[in-house]
DNA sequence: CTGTTAGCGCTTTCAA
DNA sequence: TTGAAAGCGCTAACAG
């Protein structure tokens, strides 16, 4: 079923009932009653695909995740959606699982389904590659720094971040402080590692390799992790975990030896994700604006499409002081 | 840039191009190698739009989550993501909010879009619109039976899920068992209600109705029914959370308590996100197959638009024994 | 093996 | 105010 036929059942062309669908010119009354008695009584709904087509614009955005089921991402993705709410936009969500030639491919994939425009939610894709598929269409990425007519890029600052956990924990008194690193291509993770040792640089107190295990973000791996650093004899009194979700892994491995949290170590992540609220102990770690950012992601590709300029402000990173933390004895 | 320019370019008529890109038909080698470099140095894509206008397939599914930031949701939808790997489908995903009106927008918005099938992911939606809907467009649901030629549901059996758990407390020698439920006008939440009323019955414990507080299956609401349920001074040495989200906050509750989970209370739920393996002490639980529902929700569907019937084979609810339950002292 | 041609369903000049 | 007609980019008869 489709306008044409709307158009017969109705008397009237075609043109006519295009014009009552979009108002886009004035339309007598009687014409328009028949259009739409026509309509309704056919539950006629115009295809997408043809308005698409002939307009150039699909009304749908491309979302690149890297892993649809992290609650990392989940928290964004909501931010999105509600940004997206209400403004005819919908959107479709591809994993690029952390490897730039998937990203890529994927890319190619939306555009070619002509997306109106792209959001890049971290990743491994280079920047000048991020900037090339920018001409096709407008990109907003996440987690990391680009501005061009057609792009823009956010991120947050990892390293005072970073700085925020740990000088926490040196302000609690604690000295030995280890840290579950993420791994090393990873640019969040190694920012945060920067500012480990900055605040440990800071603080005078000597950065000690001994103190570093490297996971992979996850928490099999943060458990894995922290066991490492307890078998190899390490004093420590607190331990700075790169993420949430590595710390959910140290604090299971502490608990299996016997290992308070925090009457015996201290314990401050960075993510705050949702769940973090309901650890037992609740976590304490740094807020990243997840949600926000989804939201800010959402209106600034938005304003790319329609060319209008909107300025983003984002919640800066925020220590989270909760129940896994406290002085040093 | 169109398959036209293309056809200019290598100067042959659309049609070859089109036959080259879809490998439709034989083409001649002189003329394949001139179309190919062609392509290859104007980095032409075909528009999908078009093609899709044309065949009448959009080569996208729809699914409609309820909420898409829900680690419940994300898990299946994992399991769909990898399930259409590789098919060249994508999905387009829309969040239904739980509300029935919303969700019906949203199919119809997924079936304006022309997606070539629909996955449900639970939802407060009436069967027989669901069926309507089918007439469209295959649709596979989740947390439902469906059956017609163009759509399928499949449930798992919640009741039975819900006996395990309260038999597995039983057998631990618990009598006086709390019971944290859902809401009640979500069938599956109803169902559980009716597997721990159940079981009790089978063990020959009197149901009480004040053993039962309602929660709307996150985490605070977990917490607050647990509350309610102490205050109210009730005795009881066993919990049963309608769902793992709920528990979180139940666990929490008795941490700041003091009530130490099993020790003093064991604390058994249903779902077994990924979080609830790192939960201290990790949750004992009933598992149900998420990532499997959405790799059998895709492969269900995949069938259904290629007209070949896939039978479906999920691995059934399990009791996953864990840490937070023990026998009653 | 290859080109011509007629649409897919809709929008939008252009005339009337 | 309304309709005729052209065309968005692609595919698939149908000839040749």
């Amino acid at each position: 079923m489709t306008l044409l036929d709307v158009a017969r059942v109705a008397g009237v062309s075609p043109s006519t009932v295009s014009r009552i669908l979009n108002g886009t010119a004035k339309v007598s009354a009687d014409k328009r009653k028949a259009v739409e008695t026509a309509i309704a009584e056919m539950h006629f709904e115009p295809n997408q695909l043809a308005q698409s087509l002939k307009s150039g614009k699909s009304m749908t955005i491309g979302i690149v995740v890297q892993d649809i089921s992290s609650p990392f991402f989940a928290e964004t993705l909501r931010g999105v959606d509600d940004g997206l709410k209400a403004t005819g936009y919908a959107s479709v969500i591809v994993s690029g699982h952390w490897n730039a030639q998937e990203e890529a491919d994927r890319i190619k994939l939306l555009l070619a389904r002509k997306v109106d425009g792209l959001i890049l939610l971290s990743g491994h894709i280079a920047d000048q590659d991020v900037l090339r598929f920018a001409k096709q269409r407008p990109i907003v990425a996440t987690g990391r720094a680009l501005s061009s007519d057609s792009a823009i890029g956010f991120k947050l600052d990892n390293e005072y971040g970073a700085m925020l956990a740990v000088r926490h924990l040196i302000e609690l008194g604690h000295r030995r402080i280890a840290f579950v690193a993420g791994p090393s291509d990873n640019p969040d993770a190694d920012e945060r590692l920067a500012g480990y040792r900055r605040a440990l640089l800071e603080a005078d107190i000597e950065f000690d390799p001994k103190l570093v295990a490297e996971s992979d973000l996850h928490e099999a791996s943060g458990l894995l992790a922290i066991n490492r650093l307890i078998e190899s004899q390490q004093q420590f009194s607190a331990v700075f975990a790169v993420n949430d979700q590595s710390a959910y892994g140290v604090r299971l491995s502490l608990y299996r030896k016997g290992i308070r949290v925090p009457d015996d170590i201290s314990l401050i992540a960075f993510d705050d994700l949702p769940t973090s609220l309901y650890t037992t102990p609740p976590l304490t770690t740094i807020r990243q604006p997840l949600y926000d950012m989804g939201l800010a992601a959402s209106s600034a590709l938005l304003g790319l499409i329609s060319g209008t300029a909107v300025d983003i402000m984002l919640p800066a990173l925020e220590l989270v002081v909760r129940e896994t933390t406290r002085r040093f004895r």
